[in-house]
DNA sequence: ACGTTACTGCAATACAGTTGCATCAGGAAC
DNA sequence: GTTCCTGATGCAACTGTATTGCAGTAACGT
């Protein structure tokens, strides 16, 4: 009833492995100065999220990336961990219709428009919204500073469907 | 681990039960239009969507609302019954942070501040975020009629929380 | 009144995520 | 380098939400 879910997400430009494993461990610094520890299984999931080919990942996605490599590491681990890393401010989460959450850098700040229908998902730049944030900030007593904006529309390749 | 959820809706205007009924009976005869059939408890779900005390429920609310009355209508019977009615466009579906969808009449137009913590709805009125939608239209293929909006921030409890 | 076929109840199932617990290991302190 | 405290992990069982196949029922156009 539902398609696969598929993800359009501008080409990223591939950085070096340098530079990822740069990355990764700055970000397993923060997770030592949150008082955390640094174990492999974290190193893995960090390195995946950074390499991954599409920005937005899921849980499964990622466990199954991980576990070719590291088959001991549980399917609770990178649940565990994602929730740590979205904790720490580095990754956020979002969750489509009801199909599942989809996970991406926090560092590439941007808002994502979903397919209601086949749950495909696109980019919307920040710039776009931040006036509309800015003011709505201003006429709630909810916090606003790291939104995360979803807007539900159908995708071409459904809206072509009927 | 997670609050109970919340919904901070404006006080709707308690219609008399003869308007209820005719609106009950106007929704009936659109899926009557649209080659469906109305029966006991297509009525009864959707006198119960119209009668809430709160705009948005979820399915499980509905389902224990409908049974009090209904003992016998299975709960999925609710589901595929709102899943008809959204998809003629009667009601919006919003999902929250994978706590389960929440539903609402689609004729009082509006968009979604959630809790990204607790999971609590505050209403967007429609109009603050017309102009950014249609200038998002005018940048994506997406289609954008009846768009729906969510921003994920956190509510005033979950902030003064920590 | 009849016949078609949409709708329903049921139970089994899928799916995404969570949790309690015993064990293991990171890393700060010594 | 060793020790020790405590956070992280694997596992398996579980929760909650939603979906589905099927056989029986009933709505409603004719």
């Amino acid at each position: 009833m539902q398609e696969p879910m598929t993800h359009v997400s501008p080409p990223g430009p591939r950085p070096a492995p340098e530079e990822v494993e740069a990355e990764v461990e700055a970000i397993l610094a923060g997770i030592r100065a949150d008082g955390g520890r640094v174990t492999a299984g974290r190193r893995a999931i960090v390195r995946s999220l950074l390499t991954a080919e599409d920005h937005h990942v899921t849980a499964d996605d990622l466990a199954a990336r991980v576990q070719a490599e590291h088959p001991d590491i549980h399917r609770s681990t990178v649940y565990r961990t994602l929730d740590a890393l979205e904790e720490m401010g580095v990754i956020d989460r979002i969750t489509l219709g009801s199909r599942g959450a989809v996970y991406h850098l926090a560092d590439h700040a941007h808002h994502h428009l979903v397919c209601g229908r086949c749950g495909a998902v696109e980019e919307i730049p920040a710039e776009l919204l931040a006036p509309v944030l800015e003011a709505l900030a201003d006429r709630t007593a909810f916090a606003l500073d790291r939104p995360r904006v979803a807007i539900t529309g159908l995708c071409p390749a459904c809206r072509a469907a009927g």
